[in-house]
DNA sequence: CATGAATGAGTTTTCATTCAT
DNA sequence: GATGAATGAAAACTCATTCAT
């Protein structure tokens, strides 16, 4: 009955939002219409100032139309988390001793990354800020994220193993704690006020430089 | 007519909240009661799930009491702010040689305490977030926590200058860069999902070990 | 353009729900499933709780399949309404004196059968008693129900009638007061609430021996 | 919170409806005037038809209001049972040996008063109808009515009880069965259609002779 | 100062119905 | 004939706020 049911969103990356394959494609990009909406309107009202009427009427669409596609503003909101998820985390190769580069220069590679977005997109950090407080109430969103934090974090424990064995991060700094580290700062640097970009960026090179041996 | 016009909060710190000065303490009682209740409620619902009546219910007052002495919701939230202000911007100090402590112990100890308020009261960096994500589309809450934060800054950042002259951090820190670190760390830290206790004290404390010469 | 326009649902008997005659059988089959949904949520949920939606799930098929057969939910209660004329009118033979039972028997077969109907198939006069106080505010059933209930009136009277003149009925029984008692005793006796089945059999049973001369 | 949660409409008989004792007569006129507007409306298009919306404006007050009172339409119509029943159910004094009328009279009196009912306000029982179909679906009204019923039920039997032993009533009456006899009777008379009143009052006197011995 | 009844605009959600494919 | 996405009016319910007592 209702399309929220058992359907989950194609995988959407950043690089190309607009590509959709398959016959149900304009079913579903009626939902991505209705979470992109969403999405940006918790970006800027907060999940506070999320209205149903309002994310209908951005996604161009009437307000029964939304609640076709999701249920309750509930599920909407689990939407946007699944939107996000996809948005945020960018789909990393595992690390290979084989690897052209070296687990330094991923690792680099992966904090400019996120750094680049914070900048460019902090809409999208706001938004997971809200989820990430949100999803302690919200027993749906919970799983989804701590998944993804438990992805992000294995990711980060390799690269810093790999970094250690190889001799180019301090052979004293323990991966778990150091990945800790890296995720609670970019959650945290949502949080800061009033920040230049190069002031985010270099803060970001002067602790990628503290790990060096 | 309202209570919250032209009248600041008096003082409150953690150690002695029932204590108040001047006249009309009875007054102040009751503001701190709402406030206190306010507090608690967006440290379980969120901003997005505070209702004034159930403020003035967790209270012990009638709705137009709360009304009374907050003459609206975006009031009472500023009275929040206020609160959360003092309570989590421990007074500290301004450092100097001559102290008894070398700045590296000052600073151990003020990244202890804070660890200890994550641990023991992660409601108050709970409600923090709630309010810094809001802070953004709030006018009248911004100054406030931005104020708070610059103060924060700027007590890291002469505990840092002064332990680096003193030969005690690496001598390549940039202190704003660091305090900014910092900061951003312990606001990240809240939205960090099933971390143990343990493990965040470990982490702090490497993180520390990394600071030094 | 629809289906119920014009149309009405050939003649259904409780014995032969499957039998149809005449062209478009399938089509036929596709208004009684409807029918049939709609008659089991109404039993169930009552009028107020029948939801189109529901009864297009229950009946397999689409929502807009539905509305091809009938044009407006009041034309499927309408639908409903001539089903339960049908199964609760049980085609009865006109008495006769030449006839092999007296009219007490027949008598007592019908209201034994009545009886057996609303311990076994109750749902038919819930149902029932939902369309008839629905009936006094819709226009389009009052004229169907009223003509079942007459011609049972009708049915009731002649039977008695034939069983006074006969000797078996006391006397002074007025038939169509008698008719009238009979009716409403059938009709509330489905708003009775927790009666056992025995103590309905038992009530008829008495009521019956009243009547006798 | 609301005022629905642990307060029953005081005693309302149908001699003196506008008399209330106590203090918090106001409150208690208000909750009144709101069941009476949702039973008059229930009289009139159903329970299915009935809208909390009409029932406010017809109260003469807010939307709002009406949900300070009865905190949701489920307990609105529970406020509704609550009427009817006080209404319906005369307060009928135990049946003793020295009355001055003998039980054939208090009975006769009692068949009388509810025909009187049924002719002069039939809205009552329509409702009454009403709600004893939902009540089955209903698990908060259906122990108020079944109790009502039980209550109903006992005292048609004791009445019945004495007239036997007196020798007024057929000897070989069960008064359960005549008792169930009775109230299906006039809870089915509602949906008769179209029976005159004088027929109603003939049919309750020829019933009645049926009884005598 | 305190109470709690009252307000009304706003919010989520529902549901009969339509229509292009 | 069948499908299901789309519509929009209306429904139940909420909640910050006011005000007479």
């Amino acid at each position: 009955m209702y399309q929220d049911d058992n359907i989950y969103i194609p995988h959407m990356n950043v690089e190309n939002l607009q590509v959709t394959t398959g016959v149900s494609a304009g079913s579903d990009d009626r939902r991505q219409d209705i979470v992109l909406a969403a999405f940006q309107l918790i970006a800027s009202k907060g999940v506070e100032g999320l209205r149903t009427r309002d994310v209908a009427a951005r996604a161009g669409m009437n307000i029964g139309t939304l609640y076709y596609y999701f249920s309750t503003k509930e599920r909407l909101i689990q939407g946007v988390v699944d939107y996000i998820v996809q948005h945020i985390v960018v789909v990393q190769e595992p690390v290979s001793t084989v690897s052209v580069n070296t687990s330094v220069d991923v690792l680099h590679q992966h904090l400019a990354n996120l750094t680049h977005k914070l900048i460019m997109t902090p809409e999208i950090f706001r938004v997971m800020g809200e989820l990430l407080l949100r999803c302690e109430r919200d027993q749906a969103i919970y799983p989804i994220l701590k998944k993804t934090d438990d992805d992000w974090k294995q990711y980060l424990i390799d690269l810093l193993v790999e970094g250690i064995r190889q001799g180019y991060f301090r052979a004293d700094l323990n991966p778990a704690l150091t990945a800790h580290t890296i995720m609670s700062f970019f959650k945290g640097a949502t949080l800061q006020l009033g920040m230049p970009h190069e002031e985010l960026e270099q803060t970001v090179a002067q602790f990628e430089r503290l790990l060096l041996a």
